[in-house]
DNA sequence: TATTTTATTTGACCTACATCAAATTCGACT
DNA sequence: AGTCGAATTTGATGTAGGTCAAATAAAATA
């Protein structure tokens, strides 16, 4: 699957993380990350445009479309992750379950790559869900083809360093979130810095993915 | 620095998030990683054995050994992290501060590799503290000089990717057991895989690592 | 050994958030 | 428009764990 031209494997959503101030008092905070993460993204862009030619076609060629309708499951825990999904247009969600309750660990918008880390890299049973919040398509890379192709182009195993290392900073701050803030000045940040999370995905969710529960979200944002 | 032939870059503790089951109910626990890290930890050394000759004399080469006093800061807040520092001896933590109180995020044993991820990939001021906690010696490798080490050799640019890898599931992990279990399960879960971080390391600092107040810690182990 | 300092425990109280349950609002479909 | 089911809100209540303060215990230093 080729885009001519255009950059794949890029935005991993641009905005996210990019935080500057607290939420609650309004002064800078001590924050972690602030604009690392979006550093760490251009980094990641500048790495993509000047890829060559050669690799950028065999990147291409190596990847396909996949259409996914509304909760469909791209990936089911029990199933090695096989591949990469880059969404392309569409919401999806990552979780697994808990004591027979859904935890919502990771929202994926265009551009986002979704994957279950764990099994993809160890090429074993997924614990791990995700699936599609609405009619969905993703242009899909085979771990082993991309494998295949890290081993021929030296770009794509940076480009796959990079990648990992944009998922453990956003893991760190995703800790540090949790850590330092509490749930109404998580729903604030997110808010304020992905209102589209906000807009987009079912309350329950994103509950889940603030680390609260229904009821208390709901309470927090009839308060603000 | 050589080691005459022994592993560098090994173990990072080699038993580290190898967890099986629920340390509450006895029963096999949902868990998102239970052998993963293990498994991924054992392709680190396979890759680490199998490194060539050359690679591995310019590894050793490039490093060196420092001495660190009780107390003493591997890298300050503020401070650019320049170097990974491996643990050859002693025991050091990872910290921040948020709202003037330390929150310590890793703590590092022999073997482990000690850096700040987000000042270390951005070369930029570190948010973060690595402190001594008692007389440390450490092996240490430049930022710039494994930079052009891995230009040079692809075996650690894969060996890179496998340890960023690795941190990453730690991060997952950890945000796993932040989101599944309570302060009591958590303790308990150290105890039986890391007994050796309760009997080395300062209450406080456990405390901080586990999530939970000073308090709160002690009357947990009162309890149990 | 006595004395100060630091680490840990214990107690009393408080708060953020969970849970359970009921009410309401919103959408989809006939 | 009217009906059913799902999503969201609102209410009442419980609790894990935080905070502040005081009491020990342990470690360091004179």
């Amino acid at each position: 699957m080729r885009l001519n031209g255009k950059n794949r494997f890029p935005a991993i959503d641009f905005y996210r993380y990019f935080y500057g101030k607290d939420c609650k008092s309004g002064k800078p905070l001590n924050l972690y990350l602030v604009s690392l993460a979006h550093d760490h993204l251009t980094k990641i862009q500048h790495h993509l445009a000047s890829l060559d030619q050669s690799t950028r076609e065999a990147l291409d060629d190596a990847t396909q479309f996949k259409s996914y309708k509304k909760n469909e499951y791209l990936l089911l825990a029990g199933e090695v992750c096989k591949s990469g999904f880059q969404i392309v247009s569409g919401v999806a969600r990552k979780f697994y379950l808990n004591d027979g309750k859904e935890i919502t660990t990771e929202l994926f918008f265009a551009d986002d790559i979704a994957v279950s880390l764990e099994s993809y890299t160890g090429q074993k049973p997924s614990r791990e869900y995700i699936q599609a919040l609405e009619p969905l398509s993703a242009s899909i890379t085979y771990y082993q083809t991309f494998q295949e192709l890290k081993q021929q182009h030296k770009s794509l195993l940076e480009l796959d360093l990079m990648m990992t290392e944009y998922y453990a900073l956003w893991l760190e701050e995703r800790l540090f979130q949790f850590h330092t803030l509490d749930a109404t000045e998580r729903y604030k940040l997110l808010l304020e810095k992905q209102p589209h999370f906000v807009q987009q995905i079912p309350l329950t969710y994103l509950a889940s993915y603030l680390g609260v529960s229904l009821e208390t979200l709901s309470r927090i944002r009839a308060k603000i």
